[in-house]
DNA sequence: AAGTCCCTCAACCGCCCAAGG
DNA sequence: GCCTTGGGCGGTTGAGGGACT
């Protein structure tokens, strides 16, 4: 039998977004907040699968998503959850704020593999390279998901080996503090680690689908980016911020908005 | 200047899981 | 308990652009 594909491949468009989906997109969610992705390319009048408009919306238009490199620190946080989490993405993106599981993985296999192989680390047990060298030269069997815990365990009982402090010292000091607080704080790590609601959600949950059945809108939820954070109006590439309605955002936000896409007029 | 190679990252694919009927 | 469905996750691909020859 096999279960029903998540849409009609006939007609449905693939491969980049252009501005105008993304517009298309962006005003859906703003209306009618998120609910039932299925439903979603239908009703904003997008010839896309679902599941390619949660993609977008998840990896690139979220409005609490950073955009730029990973900062050092982050960088380093990757490291140290990857050390104890394994290829989770998702649960290491989620104690990185504005960050997606994506980007994240990305970023790991482009460039902190990289980086970690070049200093003689291996980058999925996190040990030194030539200690693992011995290590499977006495047999030792495939990673796997035990022995990815293995690995937590071990770094997180002997702090000396582990591949945080190995990479400490190319951490500004800054990052090294704000590491120190967070990566060798046991108590405050194990919480961080727990299945907790994930902190990137946090303030956008607030467009999830209200208790009255209908889809959320935007009105309830726009007072607090107002409030918090509009960072996200200025990540808007590809089109301007008046197409979104927002008009009625203060005059500060929207000369940012507006110098922010000329920048990115520039690309 | 032209061709080729390499790298990056947005997007897709297939699988898994949880919820609901 | 089984089946269906929607959503999420991790792995992989391929287009685009920069670096190199």
């Amino acid at each position: 039998m096999g279960r029903q594909p998540c849409c009609d491949k006939l007609g449905v468009k693939k491969g980049p977004w252009t501005a105008e989906e993304d517009k298309k997109l962006i005003n859906f969610i703003l209306t009618n907040g998120q609910c039932c992705w299925r439903a979603v390319p239908k009703l904003a009048g997008l010839r896309r699968c679902g599941k390619s408009c949660r993609l977008r919306w998840t990896n690139y238009l979220r409005p609490d998503l950073k955009r730029g490199l990973l900062s050092d620190s982050e960088e380093q946080l990757v490291i140290d959850l990857h050390a104890r989490l394994g290829n989770r993405w998702s649960k290491i993106a989620a104690r990185l704020p504005g960050r997606t599981d994506n980007e994240i993985k990305n970023h790991w296999n482009t460039h902190i593999k990289k980086k970690l192989l070049k200093m003689g680390i291996d980058p999925v047990t996190h040990e030194p390279l030539n200690k693992e060298e011995k290590r499977t030269e006495s047999s030792s069997p495939q990673p796997t998901e035990n022995n990815n815990h293995a690995a937590e365990n071990d770094a997180s009982a002997n702090s000396e080996d582990n591949s945080s402090s190995m990479l400490a010292e190319n951490c500004s000091s800054d990052d090294s503090n704000l590491l120190d607080s967070i990566c060798y704080d046991e108590a405050l790590l194990d919480i961080l680690l727990m299945d907790a609601a994930p902190l990137v959600d946090a303030s956008w949950g607030i467009i999830n689908p209200p208790e009255n059945g209908n889809c959320g809108t935007m009105a309830t939820a726009l007072p607090s980016w107002e409030e918090d954070n509009c960072s996200w109006l200025l990540d808007c590439q590809d089109f301007g911020i008046h197409d979104f309605g927002f008009d009625y955002l203060n005059d500060n936000i929207e000369l940012n908005a507006m110098n922010t896409l000329d920048i990115g007029d520039k690309n």
